[in-house]
Formats: structure tokens, C-alpha cells, sequence
RNA sequence: GCCUUGGUGGCGGAACUGGUAGACGCGCUGGAUUCAAAAUCCAGUUCCUUCGGGAGUGAGGGUUCGAUUCCCUCCCAAGGUACCA
């Protein structure tokens, strides 16, 4: 008998499946397509860790599943491979992140090979390869080329516009563009000069130029995001950050909200997700209303008047999911970075708020979402006026209210609104109820169902919904406001001041953008010196000396060739990390197309994807702005599907278990054993301790510090040699030991290097082999939670793969070859039509313990027969394919296993003919009773009463009742 | 704060539409084999127990003949919260 050398079988395996190209699919076939994919990776420089293939592990199992199903399976992988690590390591150590990025994916290719995944390699894409990103540019410029036209509801090519503008103007336009879009007719269009035209284009186009407010931070010359930022200042380096408007492409995603929103509907994804997404639209019903300011001088005093200023023209306009309760209002709060705020603001309240809002300027909006406790605002000294009563309400601004979020300003109703009654209560503003019958000393009153609209009026005794249409139609007759249905939604910022991302193909005349043709493209990025912002504040390809565009030529040229007549300076900025995630998955279908982004026949039979796993923390992020821009794709007709993917899962997240020893704080050479400290409260140890450090009793106190993994055993021992020689600060660590051992103490984290607690796929394939890996990371849980890593416990998966190695070298192969017994094929087929059902169910970690039964109930039958060997081994195959292969060629067949059909579940394997029926009394199990199981409810029954168990259960009692389910169980009350 | 997910032995987890709680594996204990170790095999392993039995799925309550599963309240942990990927 030989040995199950997995080194040997794996690599030969891997060999054979590269050189045969054993999952190359072809976009050509009579077998039904099945797309599966894997979100790619961004190949960081820290290699893959035992976390990232769980969800390549599941895709892998389900693609080699349906290829044993008789599917033309499409299995790809390639690199998300623009991203802000390589550029800060190439500010850190001047190294190109081209070749950063280069050396990284050469590694994750190395990592991805030695587990066995079936991927077609011919395929690859990497996002910052020129001829991919050319398409990204490519849809770059079908998306500034196009508007959407909200009466056919779909996105149009710009022409349509120009075309509606010469002959009628923008009248009878429905479009989503711009608030500050001007109205004109066609004859002002046909006057307009080129710019103006390209102006008011601008504010239609899909992809435009706008004024973004931004996290700037001035020292690093660059944006934050919000995660980068604490307490008001950068995570790095620790220097202020204001928020400050920015010039900045944007992508006008807020015309595709509600076709979002529908189009989860029709597909299937996990509900959280949806749910994420749903909210992250915002969609919400009511009304805006605009609000006149009144005049600051007439508010201070009559006297005072100058002029008789009709100077009403300053409104504010509010966006209200309750507009029936406008009679309610007694004061309004705009955010502080709210446009009217230094107009309107009085000089006496001058001072304090000019000082609040600089304070808020430093807040984090997740900070001002998440404190509710401390209600904080600054009357501004000027006053609304009431739309129906003309009654003046007082004019706050609050940081409760954000600049981001519907018009940044609201109508407080502190009686129907907890956080305007609460902001009322603090600052003493009046709290008139308008609601019938209800008591609003405590709190507020938000109940819509029960609502009756009282002292408001023309709405007196309405319920919410007949006061929500009369005050619409109230507001609409005194031209102060409408219906309207809002979103959350804003425009998704497109333009990143740093250098590692795609180039715009854009270059600007006069100041205004205009595209590079496709037959110029890639525009690939320039060479710079240093990939920092330069002196005066400009992105990294500001530092470039060669980036300008020559319209004659069609090429980049130095930037001294700028005349503005025939060379222009190109676009700084450039894209964000999702703008090549958005489209992958159909540039997959035909990767190698240099004339577009993928041929008509391959998207034609591909369609889409039918199942792609996962992080659930792209929810809003990748997987909305891929489905924006698969809807815009539809739109133009370059895809016959509006969604891109029909199934979704989120697979959990691999945590680590991190190590941390004891440290005396007022001694950081002396560290403490788990178990000492543990009882330094005992008279005992605390002596000791002492005794060791020479710290006074009052004083003692520990800190916590991290140890690699990598030098503690599974025992949670602590390597102290290793952890002397790990840095020079603790190269004369002292050790309090307890039984001459120094424990660590444990901690579950994200697995992530500067936390110490990653681990490697590598060595464990090295000691494990890859189906080990495999079956291990399967069998740790359920596919969509997080669950922790112990690399102890693989050991029962690879004694799972030596006793299946056994049981065919000991059966089959050994040429003792037996016709199957009945309690073989029993077996055999259980286990069919459980692993069918787990993987169809995504139940990957019960497969693996089917396995194992199934493979110890043979082993103990001795069973040697080949009619149920072979399907075994191809029921395995997708979840440990190279012993699967290994085992199918010493059966004698040749070729792969990976096209061998699935074996057939046979339900005639399984009849049973009585049960063991669990006996339970109060629905607690006493006893088993085993019985026929065509015995009739009233047999069970007497059956069951008659057992002498029963009666000692029962002792004398009699049952009160007696449930019988037949085939399930018997329960007695009594 | 808000949204989402989860909480079952020492550990990872299983339990189909409410029907035997703890499958399978790790770890641990004892034994076999061995000069010894590794490997392998066998038995045991939720807790308490007067060895009859009793309790038990984050806490408390409810529905039910019967609840890990359904409902309500609460506690704890993780993920997301618009420029990390």
C-alpha cells in the first residue's frame, strides 16, 4: 500500500490541468453557460492570507460542480490592481507602483496556482494594464457623451439633447441635471457661443464637472476619506482637515435611483445586502417647501428700514417627509456649511456663530450622525416666514442637520420630530401641538397612523394622509412648494488627486473638458518623479513634464508645447479605485478584444453572471456603482442584461486570533505569564511580581502587548527566543513564568498584518497539502459567516483525506474489487443526495462532514467495490480535486475527472422500512421505541402506552394527551 | 446613533418547513501498538448528580402537546455608515 503523497499528487495534477488547459471555456458551445466569479483582488504587498480564498474555495467548488453537471463553465480571475497601497509605498520608497503592483501579483498568482482553483488563466485582467484600462476610459466617454432623459427613462446619447435645444430649448425638457440649470429657448441655445453650449451640456451630461465638498487636508494635499480621519484630524500624521469645496468629476448616479431600487427586486441577493443598498438610496416621499427669509433689518426694527427692500429673493428650501405638519413648525435649523448661513446671519450672532461653525467644520459627518446625545446649535439671528400664517420662525443652524442630505436645511416640528423637540427643549423654542388628542409634554408625537392634524388651519381634523395631500396642493396654489419624492442618494464623486489610478482621457480647452477619441486610446499614465501632490496643491500628475495633448498629433507631449491653440493641458486627476471593478466581470467574456470592450457574440452568450461571491462590505460601494453602470450600459444597448449578476453571496470574514502577553507598565522589560497574572491579586503572586520588579503595590499596573502568532504554539506557549530576537526592545525581555512557561492570552480581530495574527496559506499546503486547505476552509462553517481561524484543527480534515486514500488503495485499487452491498449503495447514496442538496444550498461545511461519515461507514464495511468508488471520488472532486483526480486515474479512467457527469441520486437505495421513534414525555425524550413504520397512529399509540418504560415515565399518571406523528415522534402529556 | 448579522460543550460548528440538542471535527482523558516517539487504532468526553435522575442553546417573558427554531423586551460582539480595499 502506498502512502498519500500529496506534494506529488498535487503538483502533478496542477501541471496536468495548466497544460491541458482543462478549464479554458470556450465562447462557443452547445452545453449551457454557467458564469461563477469571484470579486478579484486588490494584490496587496502582504500576499494572500488563509481569509482570502474562502470565497475562491466556494466559487471554485460550485464552477467544477456545474462542470460535472454538464455546463460550458466561465471561471476568471485577474487583480484589482490600482489602489492607494502601492502609492503610498511608492511615496514611501520611490519604487514605481507599476512594478510594486507587478511583484505582488506574481506572488498571488504563486498562492492561487498551489491550491487548485480551476480558473481559466487565459482570461486574466488586471485593471492598471493600459489595454484594459482603455475600456474603463472608453465608458468614461460613452458616459460624458450621454444624458438621461426621464421620459423614455433611460439614458440617451447627448446628440437627442442638442438636438431637442435647437429646435424647442429646454422647455419641455425632463431630465436629471443640474438644480442650477437655466432655462432657455431655442433660439437663446442657437445664440449661445461654443462654451456656453458646452456649459449647459455639462449640466446634463452623465459624467460632469461640479463643485463637490470634500475632507481636505492641506499638510498631505489630498482628500480624506472619512475613515482616514479622526477626531477632526488626518489618521496620518495627525494634521487638520477641513471640509472645503472642490472642482471634481462626478457621476451623475442619482438618475438611475429609482431603476436601483427596482432592480433588486429581480434579483437574487442576500436580503442584508438589499437592505443596505435600499437604505443607502434613501427614497423617501413627501414635499419640498420653500421658506422666504425676511429681510435682517426689518427683523431687527421697523425704524430701521432703509429701503422698502423687496429683497425677498433669499429662500430656503427644505425637503419634509411631513409636510402636513408644517402648522407645527416654530423654527428651522440648516446646517451649518449651508450656503445662506454668513448672508442671513445677524452681526450680533455674528461671532458665535462664525465660532460654531468652525467647530462643526471639524466634526466627521459620521460623528454628527452618531452623537444624539449632545444637542448643540447657534440662532443665527434672522427669521422665515411662516408660508400660511406670514408668522416669523427663528433661523438655527445645528449640526444635527447635514449639508449632504436633502437641501441641508429643515422645518423643525419639535412636536412630531424627537430630535427638533429635543433641540426646542434645550434652547426653550416653543413646542405648539397639532396633534388631536395627544399629550407632548414628554415627547414626540410621530406616529403616522393615528395622527390628527389639530391648530393647523385648513388641515384641522385630517388624518396624515388626506392633510399630506390638501397641504401639497395648498403649497402648490402659493407657489411655496411641491410633492416630491427624495433620495439619499448623491452624485458619486469621480475624480481622486492621486497618481496610481486611470488617467481621464480628458484635456481641456478654454477651461472646458473635451474627450480623446477612442482611436487614441489608452491615454496611459505619465511618468513622475514623486507621486506626491506638488508645491502648489495640484494632484501627482501635476508633477509630470509630459502632459499635454497635441490634437494635430492625437499624442501626449511635454507640457512647454502648451499654446492652447493646438496643445492642450490634460486632466489631473484621476479615477477612484471602483471606476475598473464597475465593468470586469463583462470584460472577462472576451479580455484579449482590442477593438471593443467585448464582442456582440461573447456578451451575447454569456449574458451575465450567475453567481458571484463575495465580501458583504462592498455593498454600497462596488456592487451599486457596477450595477449603475450596467443599467447605463443597457441603456446603450451594449448589453442585453440591466443586471449583472443573478445571484450573490457574501462570504464571512476569516478572523484571526491574536496574541498579547502581560507587560508591567512601570517595568516594559518584565512580561507576566497569562496564568500569573490571572491571580496577581493573590497576597502570593503579587509579592512575587513585586519581588521581580521591584514596583511599590500602589503603583502595579499592566499593559497588553502584541506577539506575532507565529511564536505561540497551539498551547498558547510563548517562544520567548524568538519573541527576544523579534525586536530590539525586547531583546532583554524578563519573564515571570508559571511552570517555567510564559502563556499568552487570545483575542479574535480581522485578520490583518499590523495586528500580528495572520496566517498563511503557504506553509499549511506545504505541511497539509491544498485539498486539506480546502476542505479545512470549508469545513470551519457556514460559507456567509465570520469564524475564526485555528490552524490546529486541520489535522481532522487531513486524517479524512488519508483514511479516503486508504479506503480505495485498500478496496478497489489493491484488485480485491466486490460487487457493492446494500448497505454500500445506502451509504453512497445518502451521501449523493446530501452533498447535492449542500452545495445547491451553498452549505459547503456539511458536505465535508457527509464525507467524513460517508467515508468512515465504508472504510467499516470493508467496502471494495468500484461501482461506488468511482462516484465517490467525482462526488469529492470539486472540493479536493487533486486526490479526486488522482484517485479516478487509478481506477483506471483516463483523462480528467472534472467533465465525468454526477453521479445520479437513487432514492430506491434508501427505503427503510421501520423507525426508531423517540419516546418523549412534556416534549422531553425519555426512551427510543423502535416500530414499523407503516404502523397505523392509533397502533403507535397503544404500542407506545403499553411499553413498560411508559408506565415508569408515567408513574400511575394518567396521559392527558397522546401526540402521535407518524415517522417523526410520539409525545405524552401527562 | 442608524442599518445589518451573529450569540449552542473547553474550541469550530450540526439540527430539513417547530419534533431525539450537541452530528462531524479539534482538544482533552484512558487504553492498544512501539525500545521510544511520530503515525495509527479502540473507548470516553454538555453540566450537575445521592447514579434514581435533574438542568441546559446570551438574559428575561410569551405562544405551543412540544421552541436553538416563532413573537416581545433587554444584554453582548462583529460588519457597514458615501475617498481603505
Amino acid at each position: 500500500m502506498m502512502n498519500y503523497d500529496f506534494q506529488k499528487i498535487e503538483a502533478k495534477w496542477q501541471k496536468y490541468w495548466a497544460e491541458n488547459e482543462t478549464f479554458k471555456a470556450s465562447n462557443d458551445s452547445d452545453k449551457p453557460k454557467f458564469y461563477a466569479l469571484s470579486m478579484f483582488p486588490y494584490p496587496s504587498g502582504a500576499g494572500l492570507h488563509v481569509g482570502h480564498p474562502l470565497g475562491y474555495i466556494a466559487t471554485d467548488i460550485y464552477s467544477r460542480y456545474k462542470r460535472h453537471k454538464g455546463f460550458n463553465v466561465l471561471h476568471p480571475m485577474g487583480y484589482d490592481s490600482f489602489g492607494l497601497p502601492a502609492e503610498q509605498y511608492a511615496i514611501q520608497t520611490g519604487q514605481h507602483p507599476a512594478i510594486t503592483t507587478e511583484k505582488n501579483i506574481n506572488r498571488y498568482r504563486e498562492q492561487l496556482d498551489q491550491l487548485g482553483f480551476s480558473f481559466d488563466w487565459s482570461r486574466e485582467v488586471r485593471t492598471s494594464n493600459p489595454q484594459y484600462y482603455k475600456w474603463t476610459q472608453w465608458i468614461f466617454i460613452q458616459l460624458f457623451n450621454a444624458w438621461y432623459n426621464k421620459k423614455s427613462d433611460k439614458a440617451e446619447n447627448i446628440s437627442s439633447l442638442i438636438s431637442i435645444f435647437e429646435k424647442e430649448g429646454n422647455a419641455n425638457v425632463e431630465a436629471t441635471c443640474d438644480d442650477d440649470t437655466p432655462s432657455f429657448s431655442a433660439a437663446d441655445w442657437n445664440a449661445f457661443s461654443e462654451k456656453e453650449k458646452q456649459e449647459i451640456l455639462l449640466k446634463y451630461r452623465l459624467t460632469y464637472l461640479a463643485d463637490t465638498e470634500v475632507n481636505w487636508c492641506p499638510a498631505l494635499g489630498t482628500v480624506l476619506a472619512n475613515d482616514e480621519i479622526v477626531n477632526g484630524v488626518s489618521e496620518r500624521g495627525g494634521h487638520p482637515v477641513v471640509r472645503k469645496k472642490m472642482t471634481q468629476w462626478s457621476m451623475r448616479i442619482t438618475a438611475y435611483a429609482q431603476r436601483l431600487l427596482d432592480g433588486l427586486d429581480k434579483i437574487d441577493w442576500p436580503q442584508p445586502l438589499k437592505d443596505s443598498q435600499t437604505n443607502w438610496i434613501g427614497r423617501s416621499v413627501g414635499a419640498s417647501v420653500t421658506f422666504n427669509v425676511l429681510d435682517a433689518e426689518r427683523n431687527r426694527s421697523d425704524e430701521d428700514v432703509i429701503s422698502t427692500s423687496l429683497n425677498h429673493l433669499d429662500q430656503i428650501e427644505v425637503f419634509t417627509t411631513r409636510p402636513d405638519t408644517i402648522f407645527g413648525v416654530s423654527f428651522m435649523t440648516l446646517a451649518p456649511e449651508h450656503e445662506l448661513v454668513a448672508k442671513i446671519t445677524t452681526p450680533e450672532q455674528k461671532a458665535e456663530v462664525e465660532a460654531y461653525v468652525e467647530a462643526t467644520a471639524k466634526r466627521s459627518e459620521r460623528d454628527r450622525m452618531a452623537d444624539v446625545k449632545t444637542i448643540s446649535g447657534v440662532f443665527t439671528g434672522a427669521y422665515a416666514e411662516h408660508p400660511f400664517t406670514k408668522e416669523p420662525i427663528p433661523i438655527w443652524i445645528g449640526d444635527y442637520v447635514l449639508a449632504s442630505y436633502g437641501t441641508g436645511a429643515v422645518m423643525a416640528v419639535p412636536c412630531g420630530d424627537q430630535r427638533d423637540y429635543d433641540f426646542a427643549k434645550h434652547y426653550n423654542i416653543a413646542i405648539p401641538n397639532i396633534f388631536e388628542g395627544v399629550d407632548i409634554s414628554q415627547e414626540a408625537f410621530a406616529d403616522k397612523e393615528t395622527t390628527v392634524i389639530a391648530n393647523s388651519d385648513f388641515l384641522n381634523g385630517l388624518s396624515y394622509k388626506d392633510a399630506m395631500k390638501k397641504i401639497i396642493v395648498e403649497l402648490e396654489k402659493i407657489g411655496h412648494g411641491e410633492g416630491k419624492v427624495n433620495y439619499r442618494l448623491r452624485d458619486a464623486v469621480f475624480s481622486r488627486q492621486r497618481y496610481w489610478g486611470e488617467p481621464f482621457p480628458v484635456y481641456y480647452v478654454d477651461g472646458m473638458p473635451q474627450m480623446i477619441d477612442l482611436e487614441h486610446l489608452p491615454l496611459q499614465l505619465p511618468e513622475v518623479e514623486k507621486y506626491l501632490p506638488t508645491e502648489t496643491g495640484e494632484p501627482p500628475l501635476g508633477n509630470a513634464t509630459e502632459w499635454a495633448w497635441d490634437t494635430d498629433k492625437n499624442e501626449v507631449v511635454s507640457n512647454d508645447l502648451i499654446d492652447h491653440k493646438t496643445v492642450f493641458p490634460l486632466e489631473l486627476n484621476t479615477m477612484p479605485g471602483w471606476a475598473g471593478s464597475s465593468q470586469y466581470f463583462n470584460r472577462y467574456m472576451d479580455p484579449r478584444n482590442d477593438d471593443a470592450i467585448f464582442s456582440p457574440e461573447a456578451i451575447n452568450y454569456w449574458q451575465d453572471v450567475d453567481l458571484y461571491i463575495g465580501g458583504s462590505e462592498h455593498a454600497t460601494g462596488h456592487l451599486l456603482y457596477s450595477r449603475f453602470w450596467q443599467k447605463f450600459m443597457f441603456d446603450m444597448g451594449y448589453v442585453p442584461k440591466d443586471e449583472f449578476a443573478q445571484k450573490l453571496i457574501n462570504q464571512g470574514m476569516i478572523t484571526g486570533t491574536s496574541a498579547f502577553v502581560y507587560r508591567v507598565a512601570q517595568r516594559p522589560d518584565v512580561f507576566v505569564s497569562k496564568d500569573v497574572f490571572d491571580k496577581h491579586e493573590d497576597l502570593e503572586t503579587f509579592k512575587r511580581i513585586q519581588a521581580f520588579t521591584g514596583v511599590s503595590v500602589a503603583n502595579l499596573s499592566f499593559d497588553a502587548i502584541r506577539v506575532d502568532v507565529d511564536f505561540v504554539n497551539s498551547s498558547d506557549e510563548l517562544d520567548v527566543i524568538k519573541f527576544r530576537n523579534w525586536q530590539p526592545e525586547f531583546k532583554h525581555a524578563k519573564f515571570i513564568e508559571e511552570d517555567g512557561l510564559v502563556k499568552v492570552f487570545r483575542e479574535i480581530e480581522k485578520m490583518s498584518k499590523s495586528k500580528y495574527n495572520v496566517v498563511n496559506p503557504d506553509a499549511i499546503c506545504e505541511e497539509y497539502g491544498a485539498d486539506s486547505l480546502r476542505l479545512y476552509e470549508m469545513f470551519l462553517g457556514p460559507l456567509e459567516q465570520s469564524k475564526p481561524w485555528n490552524t490546529a484543527g486541520i489535522t481532522g480534515v487531513h486524517s479524512f483525506l488519508k483514511k479516503l486514500w486508504k479506503l480505495y488503495t485498500n478496496g478497489s485499487l489493491s484488485g480485491v474489487e466486490a460487487e457493492p452491498t446494500a448497505e454500500n449503495l445506502k451509504t453512497l447514496h445518502k451521501t449523493i443526495k446530501k452533498v447535492e442538496e449542500d452545495i445547491e444550498n451553498f452549505s459547503f461545511n456539511t458536505s465535508v462532514s457527509t464525507f467524513m461519515i460517508c467515508v468512515n461507514e465504508l472504510t467499516s464495511q470493508k467496502c471494495t467495490s468500484k461501482a461506488v468508488l468511482e462516484p465517490l471520488a467525482i462526488l469529492v472532486s470539486p472540493y479536493a480535486p487533486h486526490i479526486a483526480e488522482e484517485l479516478w486515474e487509478r481506477l483506471g479512467n483516463i483523462g480528467s475527472i472534472a467533465e465525468a457527469p454526477f453521479p445520479k441520486f437513487e432514492e430506491k437505495f434508501l427505503v427503510e422500512s421501520s423507525k426508531e421513534y423517540p419516546i418523549s414525555f412534556n416534549g422531553k425524550m425519555r426512551f427510543k421505541l423502535e416500530l414499523p413504520l407503516d404502523m397505523s397512529k392509533d397502533d403507535i399509540e397503544a404500542a407506545v402506552l403499553a411499553h413498560e418504560k411508559t408506565k415508569e415515565q408515567l408513574q400511575g399518571r394518567d396521559p392527558k394527551k397522546v401526540i402521535v406523528v407518524p415517522g417523526k415522534i410520539v409525545n405524552i402529556v401527562g
